[in-house]
DNA sequence: TCTGGGGTCCTAGGACCC
DNA sequence: TCTGGGGTCCTAGGACCC
């Protein structure tokens, strides 16, 4: 029965930044252009042209490494709301074709196309009536890979880059698969391939005829299911669950890594101020309350080291946040040592925050008031109209932990 | 080469409880 | 007294993805 085999697409946008630009820009087309920031800048290649990749530019490259490999390359930073925006285009495109639309990421989705033959026939004529909607709707290219999985969709959709279409007939699963490298499969980078490759794995069929134990052993669980894929048995669970729920986030964060390193406190601590403030703007945006609060830490040498923390009474608050990271900081750092890298995250987030104490619950709302006003002046004027700056820090320092109420300027002087 | 920023998931050890 | 086993929470680190 036809029915029961699902038809997944998996769309994946081809050198989407670079093509987004090239909207805003026409005159970059068919030129090397790398996005993610100037050449002699500390930091990555977030795209490349089609055109810088026949230099061996490829993303996540430093930027000077590109510099290096393709002088004339032209270096653009990145615009993420100009992507936002075509990606909510892309998205009510895909929408068109199928109800069941996930994106997993601002560039790529699958959708669910099984049972839609009668309104848009075959999946490669489907598939076809896509890119040309997309061409047309957003000026932009697209790969389709098509499978009864997500895993084969996925697979094929690299495979059939750039503007292309790639589908792998039901039943032929495992014939696909096996010459694969296993480097091809979605999970499987740089560690894992070395030390599959010391087991005597190199393609994905070689995976599939090891024994279950001997996986089990050496690779985990994920090992075993990777295997029963590549032998075509079917794992279930397609939509939901299979690459994971991305409809609520689990964590929000913000890092910074400074164009020099620094040992400088007062530069430091206005650093964490203004992480702090990001993340809890999100976290009102998303109206959830954070539990966990983390500070990542990275020093000159690269080495980098996380310190968390659980707070009793969930928040989302700048300066119960930015007290938190302030705290784990000056208990972790090495004084002296130079800073490269400094994050603030959030997680196991709740709804709402217990209101535990009453007296301390009215401060808190004033509070909230307040900053739900800052975000909207923000929202309005931008970034910088508003700061809540480390002129503040003084009421911070006299916080305790146990009397978050202390912390409005206006209120009596921090004793506990 | 000299290594961003924002995420997810997994593992593993210790605490703590029954 | 020389020592079980499971479950869950917390924290740290790391692989991986776009």
């Amino acid at each position: 029965m036809a029915e029961c085999v699902r038809t997944v697409f998996h769309v994946d946008m081809d050198a989407f930044f670079v093509s987004v630009e090239e909207l805003f820009d026409p005159s970059l087309q068919g030129k090397p252009v790398v996005v993610g920031g100037q050449r002699h800048e500390r930091g990555v290649v977030s795209a490349a042209s089609y055109e810088a990749r026949k230099f061996g530019v490829h993303s996540a490259m430093p930027l000077r490494t590109a510099a290096r490999l393709c002088p004339q390359a032209i270096f653009v930073d990145g615009h993420p709301d100009r992507y936002r925006d075509c990606s909510e285009k892309v998205y009510s495109v895909l929408t068109s074709f199928s109800p069941q639309v996930e994106m997993v990421s601002i560039d790529e989705a699958y959708l669910d196309m099984s049972g839609t033959r009668r309104l848009h026939g075959p999946p490669l004529l489907a598939a076809h009536k896509l890119h040309q909607r997309m061409k047309a709707e957003t000026q932009l290219n697209c790969s389709i890979g098509i499978g009864t999985s997500r895993l084969i969709a996925k697979v094929c959709s690299g495979k059939a880059k750039p503007h292309g279409v790639l589908y792998v007939v039901p039943g032929q699963e495992t014939r696909f698969l096996a010459p694969l490298d296993v480097r091809d499969i979605p999970g499987v980078g740089k560690v894992t391939e070395q030390k599959l490759q010391s087991l005597g794995i190199r393609t994905v069929g070689d995976m599939a005829r090891k024994e279950d134990t001997f996986l089990d052993e050496h690779l985990g669980k994920w090992g075993l299911a990777l295997a029963g894929k590549a032998r075509g048995e079917d794992a279930g669970a397609w939509f939901a669950g299979e690459i994971g729920d991305l409809d609520a986030a689990k964590s929000i964060s913000h890092e910074h890594t400074y164009n020099e390193d620094t040992a400088d406190i007062a530069q430091i601590e206005a650093t964490l101020m203004r992480l702090s403030e990001m993340v809890a703007r999100r976290l009102r945006e998303q109206k959830v309350h954070a539990r966990t609060l983390q500070l990542k830490l990275r020093y000159k040498d690269f080495t980098t080291i996380t310190r968390a923390h659980s707070v009793e009474m969930p928040t989302q608050l700048d300066n119960e946040i930015f007290y938190e990271v302030r705290k784990l900081f000056h208990a972790n750092w090495r004084p002296g040592s130079q800073v490269r890298l400094l994050g603030v995250q959030a997680s196991s987030f709740s709804a709402e925050s217990s209101q535990a104490d009453l007296l301390s619950g009215q401060a808190r709302d004033k509070w909230q008031q307040a900053l739900s006003a800052v975000d909207r002046v923000r929202e309005k004027f931008g970034e910088s109209s508003v700061r809540l700056g480390t002129g503040m820090k003084g009421g911070f320092r006299e916080r305790t932990h146990e009397n978050p109420a202390a912390l409005p300027g206006k209120s009596k002087p921090p004793s506990q």
